[in-house]
DNA sequence: GACCTTGCTGGACACTCGTCAAGATCGGGG
DNA sequence: CCCCGATCTTGACGAGTGTCCAGCAAGGTC
């Protein structure tokens, strides 16, 4: 292999760690607006205007809108899919992780409200758009197993088996973190308290709901564990 | 009074029942297009296509889009938030209550899915647009308090208390059925008895969550109980 | 029959959108 | 030093949007 041939690669992987860095630094500024204004609102110059570059440089990196999108959705996920597994390592009780996990909850939606009302949305937009249905598809399995991890740990931790399948435990508490995002982002336009009684009400809801899932005594069939 | 003053009021009366049934009209020819295309996707053009009138006459009866999304919305609600009211009166046993609200459940979702969808992306949708955010609080509201009648009267005929209180019930329900419908939505494009499965987890998820919330034996103080 | 209100049509408007391409800019290799 | 390729800007295009409005048809009133 020549010098020239070698240095030439070595440019071209640079140059892809370059591309991939500006598409990740575009992927941000997008989220930023998209986090804001929705799926719908946001146009590409809007996106554009939050970052440093112009416009037309969405079609440098990105053949499509679409393209950009779902490259942000899978940047956003992998940032974030993992964020209770420090919880699961570190417990040593079913409490505890009961304790930690409503905290974090708390914690996400104080602080990542705007990323999750957008997950919402473009789920929602999933069950109109075809292109978007197999990206959300897949983050919502991966959602479906992060909660499970928690779960299943919890139950472990109990010394009990949960009577709720993965599906079910994640659609049940998907519910309630949904409706708490929903009623913080209508409580911070009015008054700062009512976030805050939201975010006790998650809390408490989570703390309520998790034991239940428990089995308690020689189970009766239960019907809560999907086939698939 | 003179005649001609009756007259003049009894056509006036008459004038505005025929403009609330051409609202209506249009209404429905909304809900048709919005459950189809989304709410991002529906143009005024296209909900006038879908009706036998031209796009101008939108403007005749209503201000706004909003104005004619927000009704349509409302309209739809007044219509089907009294779904399961049958199956509460009817019910004279836990199980029987429990075996027809998960049928229901099926059947809204079988057959009244585009329905579904368009309010959960208006639901989305609301937590960016403020103009949306009063008539989708309200109608989410009312639909809490539709659920909190099956589960109550549920734990009634149980003769047991609900651990949950009616925002619990509610988001944890909604949570199984959205992710229902999510998935009867991706399924009916490939397979058809994919949809048929997503159809029987729903139904053998709701009868096994639904019995947990029950107080088994002396409550422990579990924090379900939202405050407010 | 003349007239006027009401209901509705269809085109025009101002604007935003995604996309593209021609040209400016810049930095490293010959 | 110049050139060349990568990178980015800018402006334009066509399609699609909500909104508005001049005008037509119909049916009741004088």
């Amino acid at each position: 292999m020549t010098s020239t041939a070698t240095r030439r690669v070595a440019r071209t992987v640079r140059q892809i760690d370059k591309v991939d860095e500006r598409r990740n630094h575009l992927a941000e500024s997008a989220l930023k607006t998209l986090g804001e204004l929705g799926y719908a609102r946001s146009s590409l110059r809007a996106i554009a205007n939050n970052s440093e570059f112009s416009h037309g440089v969405v079609h440098y990196y990105f053949h499509d809108k679409f393209e950009l999108i779902i490259y942000c959705v899978r940047y956003y996920k992998a940032r974030c899919v993992h964020r209770y597994d420090a919880l699961v390592a570190d417990a040593t009780t079913a409490e505890g992780l009961l304790d930690a996990f409503a905290a974090k909850l708390q914690e996400t939606l104080r602080e990542e409200a705007p990323m999750h009302r957008l997950w919402y949305d473009l789920r929602a937009q999933s069950m109109f758009e075809e292109s978007l249905r197999e990206a959300v598809t897949m983050i919502d399995r991966t959602l479906e197993e992060m909660i499970w991890r928690v779960v299943s740990r919890y139950a472990e931790l109990s010394g009990r088996e949960s009577v709720a399948g993965p599906a079910a435990a994640y659609g049940m508490l998907d519910g309630v973190f949904q409706q708490a995002l929903l009623g913080y982002g209508a409580a911070s336009n009015d008054r700062d308290d009512d976030g805050e009684r939201v975010l006790a009400t998650l809390a408490d809801q989570v703390h309520g709901l998790l034991p239940l899932i428990l089995r308690t005594d020689p189970p009766p069939s239960s019907g809560l564990h999907e086939t698939a």
